[in-house]
RNA sequence: GGGGAUGUGGCGAAAUGGCAGACGCAGGGGACUUAAAAUCCCCCGGCCGCAAGGCCGUGCGGGUUCGAGUCCCGCCAUCCCCA
């Protein structure tokens, strides 16, 4: 190990420490009581008072996507996003907002019940362990965060509300006509359905939670469903154990009720386009029309959804998905087998195999034929796997022309291919044309929509339809509803009866709120039952009831814990509520702080702030968290789900934010050294615990933010690391006193632990600082400092922020003398970067007994002794002035010299300059300048021929 | 297959359409030292040149512009997400 650049050993613990006895970073409530003691309470003169909302200062809610606490510990990815969080919270701290920043676990999980599974041991027990291994990893690194609100999803306090929310959600349905989520009681059934029994299941089949008997990705090794997401290649993601598809009664949550508000709300919120993009091509939105075919010799018809109503003449043949409910009843005897077969055969497919991996179209003809609407045609009907049950309607209409797999069926099968879209370039084949053209080929009796645009195309033929009562407008999604059930232990149990009615027949009902939390059972053994029941029901005693009536037996996804654990931040003690409505307001935004803060203004004398008060606002605040940072892979899925939960609670009153992320930033994910991405097997997995080790938590922060923009993917580079440490060694040695350092390094070769901690004290301050006026470039250096960071950080450009720090250092070290007005300000900036290291030195800038010129009073006058709540400066724009100016000059476009003109200098004067320009000569020698591009302050350019 | 992102020195990267390569790493040279480490100073895109200087250069091909790493069109490559 190479030789300590500074004693960061003693310093950070240090710290940390009295970060955590003294609550330094508690976020405050309103109503809760500030002490006396606390530097908020100082900074903003609420010492041993009690504020209301409008009281506090505004507020700043900046969230990490909490961990799933591993076993393998913390990589140095986790800790990217939490720099860059922990650096803000820090930043917005020092502008005076009451910042809440709060860290916790999601902790439900595979995991821990494969563990359980192999070895009996409870996953609660295993989950405390990664728990404990990953806070005191995350406490080591001195991130802010106020861990009186830590929270975890498996702590029944936490879980409680989970289940109240899915409550919640079983209570509520959304009415078509306003769109929102309103409670279940307020539901109209339809004239006829009077009896109990019709109610019941008209209610059932309306409520946001419902149970479906649908197709689901079944895992016999596991005993467990999976999600879409968790089956890769037809296998499961976990253990790699094959995957079957088979219908089960599921739970499901509506989302699609909500997909279109999901959709346009996304136009409210600042997310990056490409996030943006992602969710809307998640959830699909296309707009189409329903059209009813008749079958032939049949009382049958077939509905199919197309987006391209407009092709209507050129459909040739339908197409209806395997599982269709009309299959049965319109196939020939004489087709039959042959369907029945093709059956079986497509459900031992996925809808990947089935429809993008397929490059053979398979199908059957089911003997039926049906009749085209428009020109009244005989197409015949096919069965085809290519086309899904749960997408529009299952059944589509086929217009091989100009639609890629119609077209690839209708070869294969040798059926007709009719252009109805004559591309706008004569050039273009129409065979496979797909995009917007004219129609063509497009007249029947009734309607003829030759000549027209694709767009007026639609218009006509779906009027048309309407008006026939043959079809209508019809928007359809991507965006299917969300399988909520898990056949596992360590998850949420849903709060669920199964009670048996009059007829016997098993029915699902709700627990009182009084009964949650319900806790899962104990076990002995976390299988799946031998007849794949899921390990619930192993717990005879928990899961029968007196009364005959039976428990849920499903699990909630580890999905759910992260719809709301935001939410739970603002208030984690609240036994009475998920979220008390005032901290909630607050929090999120809706009801909020009177006040602004104005940046602190330097004096540029003393570097002390001058007026940072707060003043009258005169925005309201963000709504909802003001950023939220995490990675890329929860882009759709969770974001969309946490989305969906919010807007229920919104609309039943819950809540007071339509949208939960004001700001979302995904950070790019870290690489191994070696460029590739880290992985045990490829051994080359980073563990911050060694880094921290040799260089300490404050570089290996400042290198986390200095590898590169925070959205980039980067690799990791150790070397990089000595680079920060470097850095910060200097940033020290500009401080303290050599010799007292050389005293300190020689005490310490024979101290033992204990005294260790005392030898800080050894070290003091450079006695070339001291309360000197600074020079002109002193302040100039400071000042283009304060500047650059705070823009840096407001637009989340941490690295050229660490840059602008190393040009301040660096000429810094250059200087004879130190006026503490320039040094302390710069301790300001770094606080948030390397906050053990700033505050130490803070600490010996305010103290008495310092060395220097200037006193201690003066050294220490109105600064706040702790460094986290003290003012950010404030760039005064007068000092940063330049009196000269380099301009490039060009000669055609080609740089060949560069001038000095005063600021000031007119249009005429510096194209006077540049024409004199020495080195322009030679370029301009025998030829004439055409013309002269000025550009005040910025360049001239030369045109010569 | 669909979607998203990224291509700039040996490496990580900077650059409101206006001096490409700030800052850092690696490398080279020097100072200090008995020596090393640490620290400090200098050099550091390529080619030609003793030098002054010149030419070329931001994945490739076009375009817009007085001027393009940046804007537009078309490719190529890599990575990520989803199916």
């Amino acid at each position: 190990m190479a030789r300590r650049q500074y004693p960061f050993h003693l310093i950070e613990p240090k710290w940390q420490q009295r970060w955590d006895v003294e609550q330094t970073f508690r976020a405050w409530n309103p109503g809760d009581s500030v002490p006396a003691g606390h530097p908020f309470g100082a900074r903003h003169g609420l010492a041993g008072k009690t504020p209301s909302a409008a009281e506090l200062p505004p507020k700043f809610y900046i969230l990490d996507m909490f961990p799933y606490p591993s076993g393998a510990g913390l990589h140095v990815g986790h800790p990217e996003g939490y720099t860059a969080t922990d650096i803000l919270a820090r930043y917005r701290r020092a502008q005076g907002l009451n910042v809440l920043h709060p860290m916790g676990w999601d902790s439900f999980g595979l995991p821990a019940e494969q563990y359980a599974v192999k070895t009996g041991q409870h996953p609660r027990k295993t989950t405390e362990e990664n728990i404990a291994n990953f806070t005191r990893q995350i406490k080591s690194l001195g991130f802010s965060y106020d861990w009186s609100r830590e929270l975890a999803t498996t702590d029944p306090d936490y879980f409680r509300w989970t289940q109240w929310i899915f409550l919640q959600l079983y209570n509520a349905w959304v009415d078509p006509e306003t769109g929102k989520a309103v409670p279940i009681g307020t539901l109209r059934f339809p004239t006829g359905c009077d009896s109990e029994d019709a109610k019941r299941a008209y209610r059932d089949s309306k409520r946001l939670a419902f149970v479906s008997e649908a197709p689901v990705n079944w895992c016999p090794e596991l005993g467990t469903v999976l999600a879409n997401e968790e089956v890769i290649d037809g296998k499961s993601e976990v253990g790699g154990f094959p995957v079957i598809r088979r219908p089960m009664k599921q739970w499901m949550l509506r989302i699609t009720a909500l997909a279109e508000r999901l959709l346009t709300d996304l136009d409210t919120i600042e997310w990056s386009d490409s996030l943006k993009e992602m969710q809307r091509n998640w959830i699909g939105r296309s707009e189409g029309a329903w059209v009813e075919f008749q079958v032939q010799g049949s009382q049958s018809k077939v509905t199919v959804f197309t987006t391209r109503p407009d092709t209507l003449f050129g459909a040739t043949y339908m197409v209806l998905s395997p599982e269709h409910a009309r299959v049965k009843e319109i196939t020939t005897a004489e087709q039959a087998g042959a369907v029945k077969q093709y059956q079986g055969f497509a459900a031992g497919r996925s809808d990947l195999e089935r429809t993008e991996l397929a490059k053979e179209k398979t199908g059957v003809f089911t003997g039926a034929y049906a009749v085209n609407p428009v020109n009244g045609e005989k197409i015949p009907v096919w069965i085809a796997d290519y086309v899904l049950a749960s997408y529009g309607t299952g059944a589509i209409m086929a217009v091989p022309a100009h639609d890629e797999r119609d077209f690839e069926f209708a070869e294969k099968f040798g059926l007709p291919v009719v252009q109805v879209v004559q591309p706008p370039d004569s050039k273009t084949d129409w065979k496979g044309f797909t995009d917007d053209g004219t129609a063509v080929n497009s007249a029947g009796s009734d309607v003829s929509l030759d000549g027209l645009s694709t767009a007026e195309a639609k218009a006509k033929i779906t009027a048309w339809l309407e008006a026939k009562g043959l079809g209508k407008k019809m928007v359809n999604f991507k965006l299917r509803d969300w399988l909520f059930s898990r056949q596992r232990y360590w998850g949420e149990p849903f709060p669920i009866l199964w009670k048996r009615d009059a007829s016997g027949v098993l029915q699902h009902q709700a627990l009182p709120e009084s009964a949650l939390p319900l806790l899962p059972p104990a076990l002995e053994d976390y299988k799946p039952t031998a007849d794949g029941q899921p390990p619930l029901a192993r717990a005879t005693d928990w899961l029968n009831l007196p009364d005959g009536s039976v428990r849920e037996t499903n699990t909630m996804p580890q999905w759910a814990g992260s719809c709301w654990y935001y939410l739970r931040y603002a208030d984690n003690q609240n036994a009475a509520a998920f979220v008390g409505t005032e901290a909630e307001s607050y929090w999120m935004g809706t009801v909020g702080s009177k006040l602004k803060v104005e940046g602190c203004k330097l004096d540029p004398t003393t570097g002390q702030p001058a007026t940072c008060d707060l003043q009258p606002a005169t925005k309201p605040t963000t709504p909802g968290v003001d950023l939220y940072v995490g990675g890329t892979e929860h882009a759709v899925l969770h974001l969309l789900y946490a989305r969906f939960w919010h807007k229920v609670l919104f609309d039943l009153g819950h809540v007071s934010t339509a949208e939960p992320f004001y700001k979302l930033v995904n950070q790019g994910i870290i690489l191994g050294e070696d460029g590739q991405k880290m992985s045990k097997s490829r051994g080359n997995v980073v563990n911050p615990d060694d880094v921290l080790a040799e260089f300490g938590a404050d570089a290996f922060r400042l290198y986390e933010m200095f590898m590169g923009p925070l959205q980039d993917v980067k690799p990791w580079n150790t070397r990089g690391v000595e680079g920060v440490y470097r850095f910060l060694g200097r940033v020290w040695r500009l401080f303290v006193d050599e010799r007292s350092e050389t005293a300190y390094e020689l005490a310490e070769v024979t101290a033992d632990e204990e005294q260790k901690k005392g030898l800080l004290g050894l070290i003091e301050l450079d006695p070339r600082i001291g309360d000197i006026a600074p020079e002109a470039a002193q302040l100039k250096a400071l000042h283009a400092c304060i500047k650059k960071v705070t823009e840096d950080l407001d637009a989340l450009r941490f690295n050229t922020a660490i840059s602008t720090m190393m040009i301040f250092v660096n000429e810094a070290m250059t200087w004879q003398t130190k006026p503490a007005s320039v040094l302390r300000p710069f301790l300001q900036l770094l606080a948030p970067f390397a906050p053990h290291l700033a505050e130490e030195l803070w600490q010996r800038m305010s103290k008495t007994g310092t060395a220097g010129a200037g006193t201690a009073s003066d050294l220490g006058a109105g600064i706040l002794d702790s460094l986290s709540y003290s003012p950010w400066p404030k760039f005064d724009p007068a000092l940063l002035v330049e009196d000269t100016l380099e301009i490039p000059v060009q000669v055609n476009g080609k740089l060949r010299d560069v001038i000095r003109v005063p600021a000031g200098a007119t249009h005429d004067e510096l194209e006077a300059a540049a024409r004199a320009a020495e080195k322009a000569q030679p370029f301009l020698a025998g030829k004439t300048i055409k013309k002269v591009i000025v550009v005040p302050k910025k360049m001239v350019n030369l045109i010569a021929a």
